[in-house]
DNA sequence: GCCGTTTTCGGCCCGACTGTTTTCAGTCG
């Protein structure tokens, strides 16, 4: 049973327990789902060397329970409050304002215990009559449960930053607003965001919260007061604001970045210290004196921390780190010198090599590698040698012509289900930056996976391997590979790993760049450009790399030509 | 149910908004 199963059983355990209204336990249960759920390695294995109960938030209850799960594939407990209480109660927990509480009563009184019979219900005017509800309830419900089902999917990062950092630009051109900053997930730059969150200053609160509720993509507005509001864009995004006193602004930016997780652990920290830490500030628990509050950085020094990142605040370790004064030099998004995979109009791309050059150039790079694909991808116009060959002669002739950047020529060439190559060596060797890539026979298993991409790493003429995982977020898992035995391989032969940045891949994901930083293994972040327009995808490349903690050491492309060409040959 | 350099018992993050109530419970972030 994977992690991600056991976690799964526990994470049941805490919303029946918690509709129960049991006090306490569901965040237990909750707690320890979590870390089973991040947890590198296979709670299966780390049961068999007896050591269930030293992962952390894991105590004798709940080791025995994941023990009688991995023995006997189900759990007697969770048995009986599935009995005690119907499933679908959890389903309904997923509304949006309907909580443990909610979810009971409307099981006793109306014997509902699916989202279609709260609807069917609600339509009927049947909640609005019950005791402690009324139409407004009622209506919310519905439209809860219509947001349920549009909005089932979290928005890829790629899509929304842009469209938040126009809202947060004209916020900031607003007068009555003295300081802007996102946050939340979007400013920790997580792949996918379910919420867009703003927290201002401003001397006139109300001033920015009828500019903000009348902007002309809200289509609802969903609460509204001094301090907080929230709406709903007609894209069915939303949006919350917070507005806070110039004292409070650190205290509100961190807290309402997150993670949750990460909060809770600066809290306790603290706690510890006889201190109470809230979105408007570090204050003495007794004496109610203000300790910290207007700078981020003011609090996490107050706390004994390092500044921490907002990338790195998903409680992985960087608040230990960051109290031993050892959390990594992340690469910065200003060191990237080129991009090491992008297509022309040789294949599938939507422009020319010297468009793609001068947006290269606009971006600041040295360097840029055309790496078109290549013949057995049909669908992509894939070249074959001759065609690499002409390509290489107007690389040239665009090299001779163009200053201040170079293109090196390169290809995507594709690793067949056996691990062999679609170009021959005799091409290959004469090209600077040979990507290999997966793009076909995604449902082979673990072994013969892993086995092909380890022979096409042997390949002494392949520099990069493309995306290496093949997932597609939200729509294709990842293909079953054994990522540690690839990283070995990588760091052993040289090999150079592919963050690609398109939005919807971030292949490697920062969870496997995370894993990966024992091995020692070296990174490209490339944005897989189909036009010239894809290439400012190289940023949420580097925000997954320093998810991921890694350093600019470990980015090939933020070397210098010069530097990179000594590495590839 | 977990945890501990103050503890093996007694705590467990904190505050705003809504809706339904006349003072607050529930939910959310």
């Amino acid at each position: 049973m994977e992690n991600r199963e056991v976690a799964k059983n526990l994470y049941e355990i805490a919303d029946f327990l918690e509709i129960k209204g049991v006090p306490f336990k569901p965040r237990a249960y909750r707690r320890a789902a979590k870390t089973i759920e991040t947890l590198l390695e296979d709670i299966g294995t780390i049961y068999r060397r007896g050591e269930l109960k030293k992962i952390p938030s894991v105590g004798a209850s709940i080791a025995s329970k994941i023990e009688e799960l991995l023995e006997t594939g189900s759990l007697g407990y969770l048995e009986e409050l599935r009995e005690e209480l119907p499933e679908g109660l959890r389903d309904l927990m997923e509304i949006e304002g309907i909580g443990p509480k909610t979810a009971l009563k409307l099981y006793e009184k109306l014997k509902i215990s699916s989202i279609d019979e709260l609807e069917s219900a609600a339509r009927q005017g049947k909640i609005s009559r019950l005791e402690g509800f009324g139409a407004k309830t009622e209506e919310n419900i519905l439209r809860g449960i219509e947001l349920y089902r549009s909005a089932q999917e979290r928005v890829l990062l790629g899509y929304i930053l842009p469209v938040a950092q126009g809202i947060e630009d004209r916020l900031k051109s607003f007068e009555g607003a003295a300081r802007i900053s996102l946050a939340g997930s979007i400013r920790r730059r997580r792949e996918t965001i379910g919420d867009i969150d703003i927290v201002a200053v401003s001397e006139e609160p109300l001033k920015v919260m009828d500019f903000f509720t009348e902007m002309p993509e809200v289509k609802k507005v969903l609460m509204k007061g001094a301090t907080r509001s929230s709406v709903l864009l007609s894209s069915n995004l939303q949006v919350d604001i917070r507005v806070v006193e110039k004292e409070s602004f650190g205290a509100a930016l961190q807290y309402l970045t997150g993670s949750k997780e990460h909060n809770i652990r600066l809290r306790d920290l603290a706690v510890d210290k006889h201190w109470k830490l809230s979105e408007y500030g570090l204050f003495d628990r007794e004496t109610d004196e203000r300790i910290a509050g207007e700078t981020e950085e003011d609090i996490y020094q107050a706390l004994g921390l390092s500044y921490i990142e907002p990338e790195l605040r998903e409680n992985r370790g960087e608040i230990d780190a960051a109290l031993e004064q050892r959390l990594p030099d992340l690469v910065k998004y200003t060191d990237m010198k080129g991009d090491l995979h992008v297509h022309s109009n040789w294949s599938e791309g939507a422009h020319s090599i010297g468009e793609m050059a001068e947006a290269a150039k606009s971006l600041r790079y040295e360097y840029i590698a055309v790496c078109d694909h290549t013949k057995t991808l049909q669908i992509a116009h894939g070249m074959n040698e001759n065609n690499i060959r002409e390509r290489n002669k107007e690389i040239e002739r665009l090299n001779r012509e163009k200053e201040g950047i170079t293109m090196l020529s390169g290809v995507e060439v594709n690793i067949d289900s056996n691990g062999k190559l679609d170009i021959s060596n005799e091409v290959l060797k004469d090209l600077d930056v040979v990507v290999a890539s997966v793009h076909s026979g995604f449902k082979q298993p673990k072994e013969k996976m892993t086995k092909r991409i380890l022979t096409a790493m042997h390949n002494d003429y392949v520099d990069i391997i493309g995306h290496p995982t093949g997932r597609i977020i939200n729509k294709r898992a990842e293909y079953q590979i054994d990522l540690p035995k690839i990283f070995e391989a990588a760091t052993e032969l040289g090999v150079i790993l592919e963050i690609n940045a398109f939005p919807d891949r971030l292949d490697l994901s920062d969870t496997n760049l995370f894993e990966s930083r024992s091995y020692g293994v070296r990174f490209s972040i490339n944005s897989d450009a189909h036009n010239k327009d894809h290439m400012r995808y190289v940023e949420l490349g580097v925000a997954t790399a320093r998810r991921g903690w890694l350093e600019k050491k470990d980015i090939i492309n933020t070397l210098t030509l010069e530097e990179l060409k000594k590495q590839l040959s």
